[in-house]
DNA sequence: AATTCGGGGGA
DNA sequence: TCCCCAGAATT
């Protein structure tokens, strides 16, 4: 048997179930693949029903507003994604009458659509002969056939991508390639892979090597930086907030926040007034203010760690942009300020 | 070629 | 802690 043919094999006997493999709309494929970019299925699954049940076509999701479509990302991450999602089902629905490139160069030509993502819609959903290089392929043909180029250098990527498409399934595209990544999530796995009952094991290099847990080679990340948040939760006798929406590029962007104040360092209580007062929205209003947690609040993202600080202000009546508290709900916002609100109940004052 | 985008989970 | 996840876009 050859390398496709086991794999397919074990497929068949071990794939799990899962609501993308039951449809071969390219509208749900679509979705699926945007959703489970960087993302677990285990974690994806839930938003993937989320957004099926609330935009059952591309037309219902071409026309909801943004920030509804980010209030049902919220918590995934990577909004970019939920943006270019929103923006190519506008341009499916209404520039190609609702209906999708059917093929892999034309998709690469969608928001949010790469190369990955371009293969596996037009296998799964067309039965074009792509190969698909995602995490998942690049650990099992790296471990199978012992190669040690990086797998996120030049060479790498032209090198993985020209193997997969060398192996996969003509017949069958769309079983090979969804076979190799469920093979290489739930089987040939980062840690502790499965190689002792594993069908490929008796020609897997890297196993003969014992270099298993050396492959794949990855060239090292880049260091994670550090920043100091100070949101500013103001609260008001009409049981009104503000919040602001992060237009500027960087990260969440078009989420919602308490007004934000970056330091240099942790401050302590009595530093508040170090912060930059007088750009807020406290300028020109009477306040108190107390320190929520003396604690920095550590969010971790992969490229920076937020210390922050929440400051509650209560003032006798918040001008301009206020909504009401009860309202906040409606907002899209970070993991960190969502957690926050939850932990704070703004109904006790 | 490098960096920037989130958040959750495993070991 | 560190690494990975059905990667893409930007610099």
């Amino acid at each position: 048997m050859d390398f496709k043919t086991k794999l397919t094999n074990w497929y068949s006997n071990n794939k799990r179930d899962l609501p993308w493999r039951h449809t071969k709309n390219p509208y749900h494929i679509w979705l699926s693949e945007i959703i489970l970019q960087q993302t677990q299925v285990k974690q994806g699954l839930p938003y993937y029903k989320a957004f099926i049940k609330h935009y059952p076509t591309v037309f219902e999701l071409a026309n909801a507003s943004e920030q509804e479509v980010l209030k049902l990302w919220q918590g995934l991450g990577y909004y970019s994604r939920a943006r270019n999602l929103h923006k190519t089902a506008k341009h499916v629905a209404f520039e190609l009458n609702g209906n999708f490139p059917d093929n892999y160069k034309d998709l690469l030509k969608l928001k949010g659509v790469g190369d990955y993502t371009a293969s596996a819609i037009a296998s799964i959903a067309f039965n074009e002969v792509s190969a698909v290089v995602d995490g998942n392929v690049y650990r099992v043909l790296s471990r199978y056939f012992g190669i040690e180029t990086p797998i996120n250098s030049t060479a790498g990527i032209k090198k993985f991508k020209k193997l997969a498409s060398s192996l996969i399934d003509k017949g069958n595209p769309a079983m090979f390639n969804q076979a190799i990544m469920e093979f290489g999530a739930t089987h040939c796995k980062p840690k502790n892979p499965y190689c002792i009952v594993c069908p490929l094991n008796e020609s897997c290099v890297a196993l003969q090597k014992n270099l298993i847990d050396s492959l794949p080679v990855k060239l090292k990340k880049t260091k994670v930086k550090t920043k100091f948040f100070n949101f500013l939760v103001c609260i008001d006798k009409n049981n009104k907030t503000i919040l602001e929406k992060r237009t500027s590029k960087g990260i969440w962007q078009n989420l919602y926040q308490f007004p934000l104040l970056e330091s240099h360092k942790s401050l302590s209580s009595e530093e508040f007034h170090l912060l930059d007062l007088e750009d807020s929205v406290l300028k020109n209003l009477k306040y108190d203010y107390s320190l929520y947690n003396e604690e920095d609040i550590i969010h971790k993202l992969s490229h920076q760690h937020l210390h922050t600080k929440f400051w509650i202000i209560e003032a006798e009546k918040l001008t301009a942009k206020a909504i009401l508290t009860n309202e906040i709900k409606n907002y899209p916002v970070p993991v960190l300020i969502s957690d926050f609100i939850e932990s704070f109940n703004f109904n006790k004052l």
